[in-house]
DNA sequence: GTAAAAATTTTGAGTATTCAAAATTGTATG
DNA sequence: CATACAATTTTGAATACTCAAAATTTTTAC
């Protein structure tokens, strides 16, 4: 009736980040120190956990040399970021939620929905690839739908693209993509690009010209249009 | 952003419990023994808790007599509870899931959903007063919409009644609620009444008659028609 | 009115999670 | 290579919750 094995919120939780931040440092080896400072919990705290989750084959942990999730961790990993996308597209479109506010819901009940209610979402929704950042949703056997993307401080300039994902949760800078008009689905083009200066120039379709700075500008992922 | 006070789901559980109990016995204590029981916890384990609530001003306890929830508690379970039938409603006109299964996984839900939510899930329902139980559903003042009922097992006999409420949580009682045509809204007539035997026997409108103990009776609430 | 039964509370202990601060290890530097 | 610095781990302790079993109180029964 519910999930497979049981884990505890907190387990899940330390699992979800596991998983992101592993994306990003492709060596697959995390340091418990930046777990620790991504969870919110002090290093020590996290060096415990990590024991426990190795213990129960989720991670593989080298003392001194990092954590990495095992198969069962990651799959694990990849249920809780179903559930949260699942929530946050279904909280955006069924209950009209911002898409700025979202994120925080979705941390609370991504531990609190049961299988059979997230596959009545996942069909009253249309079984959706991806949730409102753009992010991928994954499938409940675990596939990730994948897709290549450039951001908007490396793609070309003159040409026109569709903003696709905006790899940020926090509500400031999600409200401010919103104010400049550059949502997932809108058409831009990058007019110009100064790396010296470290700003990026886009022009929203039918829209006045902006500035970015150079890290803003990499949260936000763009596809040719079409 | 969320709720008002930030209480465990834990003890929001106790406090739930706590109310329907209370509204059983109406000199208003409870023996620690049967919220032990109906919580789910040993003896011991109640009382220790039912000590920390009373710390925290949410019931009154006299050692060895009972505990009593205070206007506070009160105030607290009423939301609780109002979050657990409103998302019973919700999975079942929006999620399309069954009657009887729905007790489960709200009481899951029940301590994960923030205020806001739960504001655009009762604008969703337009604002229901009645869960799919019957059962009121507390407004978010605390006010709870009251209605006096006859049971199957006290009211009149031959006189037309509609269901109005099933008094019961556990999916298989309902599941026969359902089998045997029962469930709020449907018309009966009570055409007989054994108290020796211990029977009633209901007549669902164009369906044929059939018996009921006097306990599962007592648990089927009825209004007069229109 | 005392003994047995029932309910309640207390005690001691365990799990899951956390922190602060001390101890350890590894790395980088001169 | 020794030393200083940073990261990590260990240690000791706290909170919230739970149980089993012992101790206590109340009720019931004779």
């Amino acid at each position: 009736m519910s999930r497979s094995a049981e884990l505890t919120p907190t387990v899940e939780n330390y699992l979800k980040h596991l998983f992101h931040q592993q994306q990003q440092s492709p060596d697959g080896w995390l340091p418990t120190g930046r777990l620790a400072a991504c969870v919110g919990v002090t290093p020590g705290t996290a060096t415990t956990m990590v024991k426990t989750l190795a213990e129960a084959g989720l991670v593989d942990y080298e003392p001194r040399g990092g954590v990495r999730l095992t198969s069962a961790g990651e799959r694990h990993a990849l249920g809780v970021i179903r559930r949260h996308r699942l929530i946050e597209l279904f909280l955006v479109r069924e209950l009209d939620l911002d898409w700025s506010e979202v994120h925080d819901e979705a941390e609370r009940l991504e531990h609190a929905l049961s299988d059979k209610v997230l596959e009545r979402i996942d069909r009253l929704l249309g079984y959706p690839q991806f949730d409102p950042h753009g992010d991928p949703i994954p499938r409940a056997g675990g596939h990730v739908p994948t897709t290549e993307y450039q951001s908007l401080a490396e793609c070309a300039l003159h040409r026109a693209f569709v903003v696709a994902r905006v790899t940020a949760q926090d509500a400031v800078f999600l409200q401010m993509i919103q104010r400049l008009h550059l949502v997932p689905g809108t058409r831009v083009v990058v007019e110009a690009r100064d790396t010296a200066a470290q700003t990026v120039t886009v022009r929203p379709r039918s829209r006045p010209a902006l500035n970015l700075g150079l890290p803003a500008a990499a949260k936000i992922l763009v596809t040719a249009p079409g």
